[in-house]
RNA sequence: CGGGAAGUAGCGCAGUUUGGCAGCGCGCUGCGUUCGGGACGCAGAGGCCGGGGGUUCAAGUCCCCCCUUCCCGACCA
């Protein structure tokens, strides 16, 4: 294992080197691929469960759709168009032959879907439609990161129909619901949540809704999105379903979707000078058991009492490994569980077992102490829990004291740049004000509150009459 | 796609100026000693020098084309 450049000196190369020294993954072979290695798809399938899990519960089915589609059919909605044309991969050779018809591989689903929907929707009856794919998709990225931004990346994408504006925008804030349970109560990162600027909005969307996080380098990540598509896709694929007045009417949409990105802004929100944090819910193994020894004597004595402690804690629910390889010494494997990020570490040693002790050790506050094995079993859950505590607590903590309020131009065009963070003040909802700030700090809006509110003043650039409350930041 | 940097063993790099045996550190394999915070000794394995053309007696090194990665921009649901 290599050092890790210093979190507060090179974030980029930090984040580089910890996502390839901790075995998260690597770049592909082809421009702006990534191969994702079992540990990070392991962090992936547990954000995938928890989501999954809540979209269960909310009513939402599971389905698969293709990879592709004629290109004709992407490029029925106006404004999706214009969003993803320059995105787009085509496939136009398919046998050795090119194909009359290019194909688009998807770089979301919209197109694909609602052409479906309009097959599927004849009546109120077929209403609500909640549905759901796990896949891949494609979109031509012109700069990409592993996670953060790839050309292929994975996600969920949910689209659902209804027969009503109301009931298609509960829907909408429903599933951003679903999205800050899972990136703030399991992932430990707080976030912004609230609407998009028009400027910043989805392709084909009335409104964008979404969750932001501010990452160690005081940078903003958007977390995920959940959009009210309004009748945009329904007039476009001619989804029309028969109301029980027998009046034909348009159906309501929205899709929303989070990707594997959120496992970068896991690494990014959470991660410190000697690697990754991992909130236990996504971490691969949840508590690590560290023998140590000398003679086989002590080995098989030490080893016997690992595994017990093991069963007993895997009886709980808990994931843990022993890690028993022989060419590596305690200290190399402490540093190695360290920079993976595992919640938890448990030193188990001769001595511990005269005592009937354990040392647990703790990632995220670095605290270490010796607990009897009974009292450490039994409380593992709840160590667990305040392991999460300590890193939601440090997450907030960063994040608000790099959230600062401003109330002129000037405040924040000079405090963007030497203090990066998040800057909250007065929008009048102008365009215009928003490129002029946007021009001079690179910063863009964020979020703007999801229920608008008056908020007392005159806006930051133009001193007219503010429109709500918009937090600005630089961007991943 | 523009500006900059780079690609040589799994990782980090030297060698390129001035063409002439493919190197170093870490890691890896074997044996031994070690083992409570990144151990050590000895012996090994590992290379189409990013790819393709060219110049030359000879190319990692010079020339041309292409690919990929990183940083800064532009772009980015």
């Amino acid at each position: 294992m290599n050092k890790l450049p210093k979190v507060s000196e090179d974030f980029p190369g930090w984040y580089q080197a910890v996502v390839r020294e901790a075995g998260l993954a690597e770049n592909g072979p082809a421009r702006g691929s990534q191969i994702i290695k079992p540990f990070g798809w392991s962090i992936w399938e547990s954000i995938w469960r928890e989501l999954d899990d809540r979209f269960k519960a909310t009513g939402h089915e599971n389905m698969m759709f293709p990879l592709l589609m004629p290109t004709k059919l992407f490029e029925a909605e106006a404004q999706h168009v214009e969003g993803f044309a320059p995105e787009v991969a085509v496939v136009t050779h398919g046998g050795g032959e090119e194909l009359e018809e290019p194909l688009a591989i998807r770089p979301t689903s919209e197109a694909l879907i609602w052409d479906a929907y309009s097959r599927w929707i004849q009546s109120y009856r077929d209403l609500p439609l909640l549905y759901n794919q796990w896949c891949n998709v494609l979109r031509w990225e012109k700069r990409s990161r592993l996670f953060l931004r790839t050309s292929e990346f994975w996600w969920q994408e949910g689209h659902t129909a209804h027969a009503s504006r109301q009931e298609a925008w509960e829907e909408t804030l429903r599933m951003l619901e679903v999205y800050r349970e899972v990136i703030e109560d399991v992932c430990a990162i707080p976030v912004y949540r609230g609407r998009k600027s028009p400027s910043e909005r989805f392709a084909g969307a009335d409104e964008t809704t979404t969750l932001e996080g501010m990452m160690r380098d005081t940078k903003a990540l958007q977390c995920c999105t959940s959009h009210f598509l309004g009748q945009n896709f329904s007039k476009a694929y001619n989804v029309q379903y028969l109301n029980p007045d027998g009046e034909q009417e348009y159906a309501w949409g929205t899709s929303w979707g989070l990707s594997t990105r959120s496992v970068g802004a896991v690494i990014m929100t959470h991660g410190d000078d000697k690697g990754l944090r991992l909130p236990y819910q996504v971490a691969p193994t949840q508590v690590v058991i560290v023998p140590i020894y000398r003679s086989d004597d002590e080995r098989s004595t030490v080893m016997e009492r690992a595994d017990n402690v093991r069963n007993a804690l895997v009886k709980d629910g808990i994931r843990v490994k022993i890690d028993d390889r022989d060419q590596f010494r305690p200290g190399y494997k402490f540093a190695e569980w360290e920079l993976k990020g595992i919640p938890i570490r448990i030193e188990l040693g001769p001595r511990d077992v005269g005592n009937d002790e354990l040392i647990v050790a703790d990632r995220v506050t670095s605290e270490k102490s010796a607990v009897s094995t009974s009292v450490a079993v039994s409380g593992m859950a709840d160590v667990l829990k305040s392991s999460w505590q300590a890193l939601y607590d440090d997450a907030t903590r960063f994040r608000d004291s790099n959230t600062y309020d401003f109330s002129t131009f000037e405040e924040i065009a000079e405090g963007i740049e030497s203090k990066g963070g998040f800057w909250r003040g007065i929008w009048c909802g102008d365009e215009t004000c928003e490129t002029k700030v946007t021009e001079a700090t690179k910063a863009t809006i964020r979020t703007v509150p999801l229920d608008k509110e008056d908020p007392h003043g005159s806006c930051i650039v133009c001193g007219k009459a503010g429109e709500e409350t918009a937090i600005w930041g630089r961007a991943y």
